[in-house]
RNA sequence: AGGUGCGUAGCUCAGGGGAAGAGCACUUCCUUGACACGGAAGGGGUCAGCGGUUCAAAUCCGCUCGCACCUACCA
């Protein structure tokens, strides 16, 4: 048999993938039967490459798959990438700028081309890297957001949206960045510290010698103030009720209103409002009628409302407007002051909030159902706490700007008259004007925010607005599978578009991965140059080892740190794997899997050994809590029992257990313990297939099996009648005396190889199982030979020790070291002495004896005696010691 | 300002009302024919602090301290 002696995945990995994707395993059939299970892929943007958020997402979602795909449902991974307006509009845009090359240089058609250019290098690098995570999703139905087919559902929902009169456009402060000039959504704000200055500057009133101070961080909004405001109850300036101001600089009379949304104790109590450029101003302005005024533009630099500062940066004209109110003295004073500042999530820009014609989503109604849907658990979050997130951004919505003013993205569908200028929103390109039939009809420049799009997904990759079998079979989705950064941007949305244009909810379950951060818990960022590789971590640790690591760290909304030291543990999991694999392999009989009814028959014949009952036995207890964790999507929880059940029940004693019998002359023995054997690894294989594919498939394939792939074989189902407490109390039994012989073995420096005389006492009843069992105890704690309830003849030295059932005393031939052996006497008697005080006390409670349930009390006693006894052996052979 | 989560072994983290867990690191020994990405044994924790509920609290409740994150907004 030729099979390496570590398992080297680079090896494998390549090979079973596209076996499973040549040979159609992975692809979606709605005609099929079982009960559907559908999850589509969070698309990755096409701004790049997977990092290791991606590959934890996709991970979850391969595992959640696999599983749901062997336990026979009629499964649908559906795919896909999204173009990500600004963003990817940003990277090509960074490219050109090193060329000394701006868009507009090029055009609006050469820019776009080049950016599908872009996209088509980018989705097939992420298309690549999803593949060599081992994802088992139908690439056959892979979409991207700006497909035909998706642009189409857009059109339709933005027309129908439309036409309900749920899309408006007008005008209204929207977040805007200078740099990327497009308007950006309130999400995609981020608001940073900065150490600012609070400038008191001096208005005079009108028609009087005073001056009244306003507190402004903007100086050069004030050339587009249109009012001044104080609170209506704030005593100190009832004076000025009904008065008005001199604009300065401006020279222009601006009423002073009066509005509660002054706070009367920050700064003078008195504000300049400023409609065009700051959101409660705007909507003060609205309140109380005020003209608005846009002194910066779209630029960042001062328009002509600005009069003398025209044309200036808005920083170069903060300056100016400074200097001159402080060269007329009308600067009162200046504070430092720090404040948080808006900028572009995307490009870090310092946004500029200005009023300016957009296309808005009236969002209110949409959110309505969408919040009902979760609190009914028509929707359910994992962990739950999530939906508090969702309600409260939700209950709090604002109307969604979609409008951007991008070449990347969907173009809205809307188309102007050059003649008359109606406005015509359609599904296809009007040929005319249908109020003045002129034909010079131009279509909106402005493309739709990219979350309007991906808010489709669950349905519109499934060929809506069509109704297909997809969406008849698939739709609503069971699972979504995501970070907790998105659920505002892009859950919630989805969820309103599926109940408005589905009836029903996308998906049944959104469970919300936590964040990958670095060993330190520092969040992984370029900047930080702490950043994973994901694709670089597969070559060198295997796919199946960084899949492990991710399973075992997914505590369910918790951040992940992700630590490579870990991962070489779980990589060094899957090298035992593959070893006790290759262990069978070369000691296996020749004997084909035995079905489950020959297994039962052999379970109920009675010629299975303790180990062997013992171990179906405990991978009756693997498989349960197996689909248990997973079907509460306790990844971490599954993956970890199962590395614990594999590594050290599997390997470290069943499989020490049989070698003798797997080795046995006694055909019979050995055939017999080969089929268990089998057995036991191919449920395992099973059981791990969907954490490690690629490892399970290999040693599937080579071992023992039935059936084309691991992958299409069926999940294991809990046989609860094979689970044996006699076995599984014997088996500890046997384990702690091994232990413990093992333990005096160690701890008295008897070279570890040297077959010793044991002698062991005990009841009759331990005596008898322990016979039973004597080949395990020589083999497995090298002894020589075992007798039973016999003073031990032959005069050599004598190591002592005990477990709760036994007391037992090793033969030595030579000298060893008594101090040490005292010196672990004494450690026991300290720990156990402390023991049984704790549990005595307990016992002294008449509290504890009535209260507590009888099962507590009944375990507690029995603890407390058996640690009492062993306590007076250990003191025993502690005192033959010192004698001698 | 409001909210959420976290503080458990040297490090990174699970667990969660009835005997402290994992990976890595550490100590000692072992190249015995599955595996040195291994085996055997071991050291190491008043489970942040203080109070409360309970027969029983690392676990539930309250407060304090420290650390994250989210939302809102600060003229």
């Amino acid at each position: 048999m030729d099979i390496p002696k570590a398992y080297e995945p680079a090896l494998v990995e390549q090979k079973w993938y596209r076996t499973w994707e040549e040979s159609g395993y992975f692809k979606a059939d709605p005609s099929r039967s079982g009960v559907p299970y559908s999850i589509v892929m969070p698309p990755p943007n096409v701004t790049g490459s997977l990092h290791m958020g991606h590959a934890l997402n996709i991970t979850l979602q391969d595992i959640v798959i696999r599983w749901r795909r062997m336990q026979g449902l009629n499964v649908l991974w559906l795919p896909g990438t999204d173009h990500a307006g600004i963003a990817t509009q940003n990277v090509v845009e960074r490219q050109l700028a090193e060329q000394n090359l701006h868009r507009l240089d090029l055009g609006r058609e050469r820019f776009e081309a080049l950016v599908w250019e872009w996209k088509e290098k980018a989705e097939a690098n992420i298309l690549s890297q999803i593949r060599k995570l081992g994802s088992s999703c139908d690439w056959s139905r892979t979409r991207f957001t700006l497909d035909q087919g998706l642009s189409g559902a857009v059109r339709e929902v933005f027309v129908r949206l439309y036409e309900a009169g749920l899309i408006y456009r007008g005008e209204y402060l929207v977040n805007w960045c200078p740099r990327c000039t497009t308007a950006i959504s309130d999400l995609e704000v981020d608001y940073r510290p900065i150490d600012g200055k609070l400038w008191h500057i001096r208005y005079p009133l009108k028609g009087s010698n005073d001056l009244v101070v306003v507190a402004t961080t903007r100086p050069e909004t004030m050339l587009g103030d249109t009012a001044v405001a104080v609170h209506p109850d704030d005593e100190r300036y009832f004076h000025l009720h009904g008065r008005k101001i001199v604009l300065p600089l401006m020279e222009r009379d601006i009423p002073i209103i009066t509005d509660p949304f002054v706070e009367k104790d920050f700064g003078t109590g008195v504000v300049k409002v400023t409609p065009g450029h700051d959101p409660n101003d705007f909507e003060a302005g609205q309140r109380h009628h005020l003209p608005v005024v846009r002194v910066i533009g779209e630029d960042g630099k001062m328009t002509v409302e600005a009069g003398p500062y025209s044309g200036l940066d808005r920083y170069a004209a903060r300056n100016r407007v400074v200097q001159d109110l402080e060269s007329k003295g009308l600067l009162a004073k200046v504070e430092s002051h720090s404040h948080n500042v808006g900028t572009c999530q995307r490009c870090e820009t310092v946004v500029e909030p200005l009023v300016s014609k957009q296309w808005f989503v009236r969002v209110k109604d949409l959110a309505e159902p969408a919040i009902a849907a979760v609190a009914h658990g028509r929707t359910v979050f994992i962990p739950e706490n999530y939906s508090r997130v969702y309600f409260e951004w939700m209950r709090n919505i604002h109307d969604w700007c979609i409008s951007r003013q991008l070449w990347w993205g969907h173009r809205i569908p809307a188309w102007y008259c050059k003649k008359c200028g109606e406005m015509i929103v359609a599904r296809i390109e009007p040929s005319h004007c249908s109020r003045c039939k002129s034909d010079r009809m131009e279509q909106e420049s402005d493309v739709l925010d990219t979350w309007f799009s991906s808010a489709l997904w669950p349905f519109s990759t499934m060929g809506w607005p069509e109704a297909t079998a997809d969406l008849k079979v698939y739709y609503p989705t069971q699972t979504l599978i995501t970070g907790f950064d998105i659920i505002f941007f892009w859950v919630a949305r989805m969820m309103m578009m599926g109940l408005r244009f589905m009836n029903d909810v996308p998906f049944r379950t959104v469970y919300i991965n936590g964040l990958i951060r670095d060993e330190q818990g520092q969040k992984m960022s370029k900047s930080r140059g702490n950043v994973i590789d994901p694709l670089q971590i597969v070559e060198e640790y295997g796919t199946d080892a960084i899949r492990f690591t991710l399973a075992v760290m997914a505590v369910p909304g918790t951040d992940i740190p992700f630590s490579v030291s870990r991962m070489a543990g779980y990589r060094a999991f899957c090298n035992k794997i593959w070893n006790a694999g290759r262990f069978l392999l070369l000691n296996l009989s020749a004997v084909p899997l035995p079905d489950a009814e020959e297994m039962d028959r052999l379970y109920s014949s009675g010629q299975l050994r303790l180990e062997e009952r013992w171990i179906l036995g405990r991978l009756q207890h693997a498989i349960r809590d197996t689909n248990e964790n997973l079907e509460k999507f306790r990844f971490h929880e599954a993956s970890n029992q199962l590395y614990h059940f594999f590594w050290h029940e599997l390997c470290d004693w069943y499989l020490e257990l049989i070698k003798a019998n797997l080795a046995a002359k006694d055909k019979a023995t050995a055939v017999l313990t080969s089929k268990v054997a089998c057995y036991v690894m191919e449920v395992s294989l099973r059981l791990l297939h969907p954490f490690i594919p690629f490892i399970t498939e290999e040693l599937w394939q080579r071992l023992p099996h039935s059936g084309p792939s691991v992958m299409l074989s069926s999940y294991p189902r809990p046989k609860p009648q094979w689970i044996d407490g006699e076995s599984i109390e014997q088996m500890e039994e046997l384990q702690e005396v091994i232990t413990a012989i093992r333990t005096a073995r160690a701890e008295t420096s008897v070279d570890p190889r040297k077959k010793i005389e044991s002698h062991i006492s005990c009841s009759e009843e331990a005596a008898a199982f322990l016979k039973s069992q004597e080949h395990h105890l020589r083999s497995l704690a090298q002894l020589s030979s075992v007798s039973f309830n016999a003073e031990p003849h032959g005069k050599g030295l004598r190591i002592q020790g005990m477990t709760k059932t036994v007391e037992f005393a090793l033969i030595l031939d030579e000298s060893l070291d008594f101090e040490a052996d005292r010196d672990r006497l004494r450690r026991e008697i300290a720990r156990l002495q402390k023991d049984v005080e704790k549990l005595g006390q307990k016992l002294q409670s008449a509290d504890f004896l009535n209260r507590a349930p009888a099962e507590v009390v009944q375990a507690t006693r029995q603890r407390y005696e058996d640690g009492l006894e062993q306590l007076r052996g250990l003191q025993e052979k502690l005192a033959a010691l010192s004698g001698s």
